[in-house]
DNA sequence: AATGAATGAGCTTTCATTCAT
DNA sequence: TATGAATGAAAGCTCATTCAT
């Protein structure tokens, strides 16, 4: 999404502003009544607005949604690639840098994860929502690929393919966060970290001594 | 849902046999249009009916998704149940069977995985889905925690807690099926099975030796 | 327009029934508020019933005025040919006759009237309008062509083409109607049919003995 | 409307030009998209400035579409003045200068017709229309009658009533227009001319002698 | 004078639900 | 039981109008 950047004028400034609260109100709302419950009035006045003001900015309600999921998926991007950049060289701290952020309270919180399963319960229905996840997981794929691979080179490790690496981290994920959406009381973001921590160190146990663990 | 049993009378089978058939739709449809779209009117000429045949059967919309939500659980547990009793004693074989049986192409379809990310994608907002998706989640959770638990107490595993063995595989399963949803033209079964399968091998590895990989 | 035939089921009756009588009552509002300001609403409760019920029967309103457009059509071709066949065989009579239903209180009703020239007001900007009334028109066309003609030829006529004839029959009325719709007040009925004989007197005095104009 | 006179301020003049500017959009508008599809968006977009614009200098879309029919009735007006003017003083040469004036190409032209027939269509329910149409087709009405009158005096014609010649010219006209409306493929001028002289060539034959047919 | 963001009333349309048949 | 016509609430959307800039 085009944030604001420095050759807006003043105009252009304030409208991606008042997009940017429609899409948060948005969030709101699908992760409070549901996707399907959700309604361009409910959005209006999450946001203080009036009734046809996102109609005004986004032309129909199916607009909405789509910028909506491309704004998820941006800002879980703009994270991602935040995490690389502070992390350390090795592929292994960068590895498990990744993998914590994805349970981090920012990220792995009930209220965000209402909404990303929301768009993905819609996913065979809707393409172009298909093709917008494909496309991010694709480039998350790529990218821990490369790291599991550099990991695997760079160690001792027989039988062991990055692929398969990649398919069990980035399922993983996934799977804790929907045990934290389904079964919130008894989910426990230490468990869920010591899931996919304890899977590393099996695997990758030159890589991950156990002292790390904390 | 009370399925056609031997007490009853001629006329309550066929109004079961109606129910079921109405399900049905309703599972296609929402499969192919998304929980959203899905009117009754659709669901009705899916299964070849009237437009106010739900009503009668089902008294509301709402009592009809709830119904179907909970035919697809008895499903998926019955197929789990079966899996179980058909399997070998040992706690490791049975754990593994269980795991096939989530990939296996009756249960990993992406026709009805559409049909069941849809009702995860309403669980925060609405809680009766949530508890029953959790109450199925506990009963499993407990029965792989048991044979996890029995794995590690008939080995010489150090360090591996039965519970994050337990999250991990019911994760990984979750997160498969995503993928399988999301990714289909990359989605490969003999590839999640092998994801599955290696952090079986590589944890349990007196359990698993590796000429059984197939 | 599918008028209620024998081979039709009480049910078809029925429904058949309703589509004439929303589109009667759409051809009262059109003619009362104008093609414009005629809401949905306002056509279903001129007809004594619910909101929904234009779009059960039509699907939409642009259909139900296509509909009510293709009503109006069939019902004035109806008249036209009725009175043909009702009218004498010579050519002369038969004309006479034509042009004398066109004035006659049932069609140039100013309500009626009004209704025509809403349609006529969209035909440049909806060209399913402009087909419909462009394909009855030259069917009268053919029809006042072929009877100028044979009173042409049945005459001593010099330097009188039909189709000019037929130019300004056809003309003729429309412009008598639009004085109807526009100057209520002075139209009067004797004056408009006076303008219609004047000319068949003055052109065809050998067919149209002035004692006979009344 | 006040055209930009000579004791008008720059301004004023100014004022007027936007005025005129934006009743010209309207006009193509209407043409174009129809009366009831027109919007203030459509009209203001259409003359290149912004979206208030319309209600800045015409308080409301009603008095828009007024001052446009004004308009186009002031333009039709003094169209017909300046015929009147330019034309020979007999009254049958005066008579036929403005039948000619009403087939001429910039009158008889489908996309200002159009907007007329626009208007027609919503006499009946817009009552200041009607008044406004019907003020100057009395108008006119009262000249033709003149002329005819003068004609009848000036010659030999028993039982011609100028009342009726002036009829049957006014409706003539109109339903010339329409036929050139919903008949653009098959209308010709020159037929439509016919139509007109045929007819006064008939009831006037001393005074159009069949040479001048050109 | 001109802009265009914002409003909110009112439109068409959809659809769960009811009910006479 | 089953049908499908009818209802009416509520949705998305349009657009004349207002107003701060």
């Amino acid at each position: 999404m085009a944030a604001a950047s420095a050759n807006m004028t003043r105009r252009e400034i304030a409208k991606e502003r008042r997009r940017q609260q429609l899409i948060d109100a948005t969030i709101k709302c699908i992760s409070n009544k549901g996707l399907g419950s959700t309604t361009l009035s409910d959005v209006a006045s999450e946001a203080g607005l009036s009734q046809g003001i996102v109609n005004l900015h986004f032309n129909s309600k199916d607009n909405l949604l789509h910028e909506t999921l491309k704004f998820l998926a941006e800002d879980y991007d703009a994270e991602f690639m935040r995490t690389l950049d502070g992390a350390p060289d090795e592929p292994a701290a960068r590895l498990l840098a990744l993998m914590k952020m994805d349970l981090k309270p920012a990220i792995c919180d009930r209220r965000k994860l209402a909404v990303w399963f929301a768009f993905w319960g819609e996913v065979k229905s809707v393409p172009t929502y298909q093709k917008i996840c494909a496309t991010y997981d694709d480039k998350y794929d790529g990218i821990v690929l490369d790291l599991a691979d550099a990991i695997i080179r760079s160690g001792s490790y027989a039988n062991i393919e990055a692929q398969t690496v990649t398919d069990v981290l980035s399922s993983l994920t996934d799977g804790l966060w929907l045990s934290c959406l389904i079964n919130p009381k008894s989910f426990r973001r230490a468990a869920a970290l010591n899931a996919v921590t304890s899977y590393l160190y099996a695997i990758f146990p030159d890589h991950y001594p156990l002292e790390s663990q904390h």
